[in-house]
DNA sequence: CAGTGAGCGAGCTTCCGCTTGACTT
């Protein structure tokens, strides 16, 4: 009997349906060993040499493995084609060869080292075998071109891996002892964080710029209206900082009013608009937010579900490719539902565009492409096949339509230009744009929202009279604050994180309450989200900087090539981070702000009250401590420093209190009173202020 | 649905990336 190892249970039932008989396949349910979560388990004196540990978690799964293994002849490693799958096949050998046998990787024995030879023969028992989609002939032809553990590619993982330690164990201590307990810091989620504390920066500084844009509305000889916009004002491009202001429009007004307008020339092309690229992870979870705003986690967790069930590929994945069989299926769908010219006379397949794609999965995809939504005439599904609830109907009815419409032809639009020249004091031009649907193509199935603007029938020679110049004032705007979505984005652009983190790593820096999501579903940083931005950025520039994991992927990538050695590439990183850690110890102030006081006095010693830092932000305490113990939660009233926050009304319950906006631990907001713990009131509604309620 | 700080020093917190379950109201 041959065992086949995987990382996923589903994926292990599908293979195993495909072949006849002399196999057993099981999954390892990811990762089987770690680095212990207590220590830092890292020799750095003697190489960087890992220390590497069955969690607790994993005891039962390896057990259960190494059972199987006994009774197997063979092993056969079937992890993913990336670096992560590389090393859990290499780990898996390592659990799974008897205790004697074992190759001195973690463990220093005194024996001295075997030859290659004799390494190889000690793990001849397994092979290593990897495919991209999961069909039985993909299967069979793997099983028969059986390799080598990669040892490059897994060192390249140990790399990232222990240098991931190195800064998370190394920062986070720090910060516990310079700002405050239970914080944390690493590699993605501080650069995370960073990008939300700029981005609020970015929209404190912004300072609106004033501009005025003007239409002109003509009248053609058959009297219809002609709608245009002002484009240029002699040679220069109307936008941001050409008329300033309502001066400079009037001026601009007048003069266009007493202009003399003829028609220089009509353009008309035929514009095309492609469909998308079926989904990753990535554009899932961006598309998912933007179009059911669900957040990345729900899409993650409904995604799963709809796996489990066979209905859609593998949903951590950074790549864009489709199976043959995807791409025969899609087009015999919509030959047969839409029509010929609906389909592609070829198929259609998609690059990735990001370099640290890993590519060992397809694209996401419906497994079936008959199985299309309930509103679009779906085959009946069997039992087990069902969708539960409406949430899991509209992400499927999603990954549905994006695969099918990444197989259609674009959509063309018909569109038509005007330009026409204006001659006063200055010379203008002005434009009319028209844009009409000529064929829907993808659009049928992948609803996008686009301009169409008609503009009435018009030729060159025309007479057009000037009937009405508007012009209008307009304010430059900051940027949009980050929601699910556009964090991602930015993740995945700077090569940050990976399809199985983008969810962990938005749920860590919110369970941090380094920020808070708010009521637009938009992530703001807290006051301690910030202070541990800014101590990160002062005194640790590299790590947080966005070229630093592209850096470090960049070196792990030749370590897979075996033109690196990982222990170089992570003593030059942490040579100088160590130096400088030790140093930052003894440099940097712990950073609670113990002197600042407030008019506040305590109630319970009569000492004024002061601010103290804790890792939810900031809150009151008395002077006396630890004489007193006395402490207040910051509310509108005492924070006259910060306020954003306001009061919504006298207290429903004790008459006394305000009612002030709070968080709950988890950071979902409620409404309470100002009172507490005099008085209990909470509600999760902003309560309204009548008095008979 | 409301937390929290210093110091003595115990013991603990913390990283990223792979994968799912279930000690229970």
């Amino acid at each position: 009997m041959k065992l086949i190892i995987v990382e996923s249970p589903t994926k292990a039932k599908t293979i195993e349906s495909f072949l006849k008989g002399g196999f057993k396949v099981v999954s390892s349910y990811g990762h089987v060993r770690d680095l212990p979560k207590s220590k830092l388990g890292i020799d750095v004196e003697k190489n960087f040499e890992p220390h590497y540990i069955v969690p607790v978690k994993s005891k039962k799964r390896v057990g259960e493995l190494k059972k199987s293994a006994q009774k197997a002849d063979q092993i056969i490693l079937a992890t993913d084609e990336d670096r992560e799958g590389e090393a859990i096949a290499f780990h898996l050998t390592q659990v799974l060869t008897p205790e004697k046998k074992k190759i001195s990787k973690s463990s220093p024995s005194k024996t001295p080292p075997r030859s290659a030879e004799k390494q190889e023969s000690q793990i001849s028992r397994f092979e290593r075998i990897v495919f991209h989609e999961i069909t039985p002939e993909a299967i069979e032809r793997a099983i028969q071109n059986p390799r080598e553990i990669d040892l490059n590619l897994v060192n390249a993982q140990q790399a990232r891996r222990i240098l991931d330690r190195l800064v998370g164990y190394g920062l986070s201590p720090f910060l516990w002892k310079k700002v405050a307990k239970r914080l944390s810091a690493g590699r993605v989620q501080s650069v995370a964080l960073r990008l939300v504390v700029e981005r609020e920066r970015e929209i404190k500084n912004f300072k609106p710029e004033e501009y005025w844009l003007i239409d002109v509305v003509f009248n053609t000889e058959k009297n219809k209206k002609l709608e245009t916009s002002l484009i240029k004002i002699d040679e220069e491009t109307i936008g941001v900082g050409s008329i300033k202001n309502k001066k400079e429009s009037d001026k601009t007004v007048d003069d266009l009013k007493k202009a003399d307008f003829k028609i220089l020339r009509i353009t008309k092309k035929e514009i095309r608009r492609n469909s998308f690229p079926p989904f990753t992870t990535s554009t899932l979870q961006q598309t998912a937010f933007a179009r059911l705003r669900f957040s990345s986690k729900q899409t993650m967790r409904i995604a799963q579900s709809l796996y489990e069930k066979g209905l859609i590929t593998y949903m951590r994945t950074d790549s864009v490719n489709l199976s043959q069989q995807s791409l025969v299926g899609a087009q015999q769908w919509l030959k047969s539902n839409l029509g010929e010219k609906y389909a592609l006379p070829s198929y259609r397949r998609f690059k990735n565009k990001s370099k640290n794609a890993q590519e060992a999965h397809e694209a996401i995809r419906p497994t079936l492409p008959d199985f299309s939504p309930k509103n679009l005439g779906g085959q009946a599904r069997p039992e087990h096949q069902k969708l539960e609830n409406a949430q899991e109907e509209k992400l499927y009815e999603l990954i549905w339509r994006r695969f099918i419409a990444s197989q259609m032809p674009p959509a063309i639009f018909d569109s038509t230009a005007v330009d026409i020249n204006g001659k006063g004091k200055k010379e203008y031009l002005l434009r009319a744009s028209g844009t009409v649907l000529k064929f829907d193509g993808f659009l049928k199935i992948w609803p996008s929202k686009f301009e169409e603007k008609e503009i009435p029938p018009i030729k060159e020679s025309e007479k057009i009279t000037l009937e009405e110049v508007i012009p209008s004032q307009h304010f430059t705007e900051p940027p949009a604050r980050y929601n699910d979505a556009s964090l991602i984005k930015k993740l995945e652009e700077l090569g940050i994180g990976r399809p199985s983190t983008y969810s962990p790593i938005i749920s860590v820096i919110q369970e941090r309450n380094y920020v808070i999501r708010n009521e637009q579903k938009r992530f703001e940083p807290t006051e301690i989200g910030e202070k541990v931005n800014d101590v990160l950025v002062e005194h640790f520039p590299k790590v947080v900087d966005v070229q630093f994991t592209a850096q470090m992927e960049e070196e792990l990538d030749e370590i897979a090539q075996g033109k690196l050695k990982w222990q170089k590439v992570i003593g030059e990183f942490y040579v100088p981070f160590e130096k400088n850690l030790k140093e930052k110890y003894k440099t940097v102030e712990h950073q609670a702000p113990m002197t600042e006081t407030t008019d506040e006095k305590c109630e319970k010693c009569g000492k004024p009250m002061v601010f103290r830092y804790s890792r939810f932000g900031k809150f009151l305490g008395c002077s006396g401590f630890p004489e007193c113990r006395n402490i207040k939660p910051l509310t509108d009233q005492n924070a006259h420093k910060n306020s954003s926050q306001k009061s919504f009304g006298k207290c429903p319950k004790c008459g006394q209190g305000e009612i002030v906006r709070r968080r709950t631990k988890k950071g979902r907001f409620f409404y309470g009173c100002s009172k507490y713990p005099d008085c209990d009131y909470a509600s999760w509604t902003k309560p309204i202020a009548t008095d008979n309620s």
